[in-house]
DNA sequence: TAGATTGTTAATCGATTAACAATC
DNA sequence: TAGATTGTTAATCGATTAACAATC
C-alpha cells in the first residue's frame, strides 16, 4: 500500500496528465497512454499503481475518475494547503505572481521580507516584515514554506522558521540547510541544474553521435 | 573515471562548498568536512572524488585549489556557456535578473518573448520576438535554453528550439516535453516540488511521532 | 478462442553504505 | 608507534525493468 520515494512524485504528474485526458473527452486510460503522457514506461505506471492500491481491468484499462479520485485522497488533496514565502526579491516575486499551485490546491498567504520598501500587497497576498513570521506560522498553523532568501541570511531565516513551527521548506538558495532531522526541506538550486544540463549536452557533444 | 549520474550533480555542491572555505581562508579539508557542509557522508564525498580520480593525501584531507581545478575541468568550467530564454513572463523575467548563474560560469545571452510588449531590453539582456530563435541560435551557438513558456506552447516552442539547433532544455512549465532522445531535458516542476513536500509533512504528521 | 491488457514475481541495474586495508 | 584519514572492495539497499501469469 505505500509506494517509495519517487513513486510520490510520480503520482502528481499521473495526476496531471489524468487531468488533460479528461478535460479531452476521455473517461478511460491506459498504462501505456498514461506511461506515453507522463515520459515514463507503461510497466512503471502499472507498478506504481499497484504499490498504491489503485486497480483498472484487465482489458478495459483504468477508470480516469476513479484513479484520480483515489490519488487525490493519497496525496491528501482534500484541503487547500496554506503556505508562506519568505524573501520577496525577484524569484521570490515570480512565485508570489505564479498561477500553477492553485492547481494543486496549494497557496501562499503571505510573504515576509527584511526590506520594509517590499512590505505591503502584491496582488492578494500580503507581505509582512521578518519580525511577524512567528505570530502568523503560530496563529494559522502554517507548516510549509518557501525560501528565496539570499544565501547569506538563508540559514539563519531557516532556524527562525523551524521555530516557528515549520515543517517542510522548499529552498531556493544555494546554501545547504543545517536543520533538524524532522524538518523535511526540498532542496531547489536553479544555478546547479542548469550547470548539469550544460555538462550533460558537452559530454553528449565530446562523445561520437 | 567516470562517475555516474548523481555524483556529477554533487560535484556541483563540493565545488560550491568548496569556494566558501576558500573564501573563510582555509587550503585544506577533509572529507568529513566537505561532507557536512554539502549535507552528505563522508564516505560519499570520497567515493565521488575517486571515482573521477580526485586524490587527497592518506592523513593531510585535500588541497581545495587543486580540488578545484580538476572539478573545474571535469565540469568544463574553463569558458562561459552562454545560454538563451524563452518566455519573459513573472518566472522568466525573475531568471533574468537571477544572479546565480554567473558563478557557475553560465550566462543568459539574450531572451525570446511571442508578446511584443515584452520585447526590448531587460538590464543588459535583449529580449527578442520568438522569430528570431533560429537565426540566434544559429548565429551564435547555443546550445542550452530555458524554458519558461505557458504550458499550452510548451510543445511547440520545444520543437522549434530542437530545429534551431538546440541539445539541452531546462523545462520550467508543467508538460512532459517529448522530443527527439538526443535532446538533454531537465524537468523543474515548481508546483510539483511543493505538492511533494506538503505530501511529506502529511505523513510525518500522520506518523507517531 | 485469441488478443490485449493488467498485476505480480523475479531479475537486473545502479547507487549508497559498510567494512577494512593502506598509509601518512 | 598509534591514530587519523584516505581509498577500495564487498554488501546492502532501493528502484526499474523483464518475464510471465491471470483474465477480461
Amino acid at each position: 500500500m505505500i509506494g517509495y520515494r519517487n513513486s510520490i512524485l510520480r503520482l502528481s504528474h499521473y495526476r496531471r496528465c489524468l487531468r488533460q485526458f479528461q478535460e479531452l473527452g476521455y473517461t478511460r486510460v491506459f498504462s501505456e497512454n498514461l506511461g506515453q503522457a507522463a515520459g515514463v514506461s507503461a510497466v512503471q505506471v502499472r507498478k506504481d499503481f499497484s504499490s498504491f492500491g489503485l486497480v483498472g481491468r484487465r482489458k478495459g484499462g483504468y477508470i480516469i475518475s476513479e484513479l484520480l479520485d483515489k490519488i487525490n485522497q493519497i496525496l491528501k488533496k482534500d484541503k487547500i494547503e496554506k503556505v508562506i514565502l519568505v524573501g520577496a526579491g525577484n524569484l521570490g516575486s515570480a512565485l508570489l505572481k505564479y498561477r500553477g499551485f492553485e492547481k494543486e490546491s496549494i497557496k501562499i498567504v503571505a510573504a515576509f521580507d527584511a526590506d520594509p520598501a517590499k512590505t505591503g500587497k502584491r496582488g492578494d497576498i500580503p507581505v509582512y516584515p521578518m519580525e511577524k513570521i512567528f505570530s502568523f506560522v503560530r496563529e494559522n498553523g502554517i507548516r510549509v514554506a518557501i525560501l528565496t532568501v539570499p544565501e547569506s541570511v538563508a540559514q539563519d531565516v531557516g532556524e527562525r522558521l523551524v521555530s516557528a513551527g515549520i515543517r517542510g521548506i522548499l529552498n531556493f538558495s544555494p546554501v545547504t540547510l543545517r536543520l533538524p532531522e524532522r524538518i523535511i526541506i526540498s532542496h531547489i538550486n536553479l544555478a546547479v541544474e542548469l550547470e548539469h544540463l550544460v555538462y550533460y549536452v558537452h559530454a553528449g557533444t565530446t562523445k561520437a553521435l
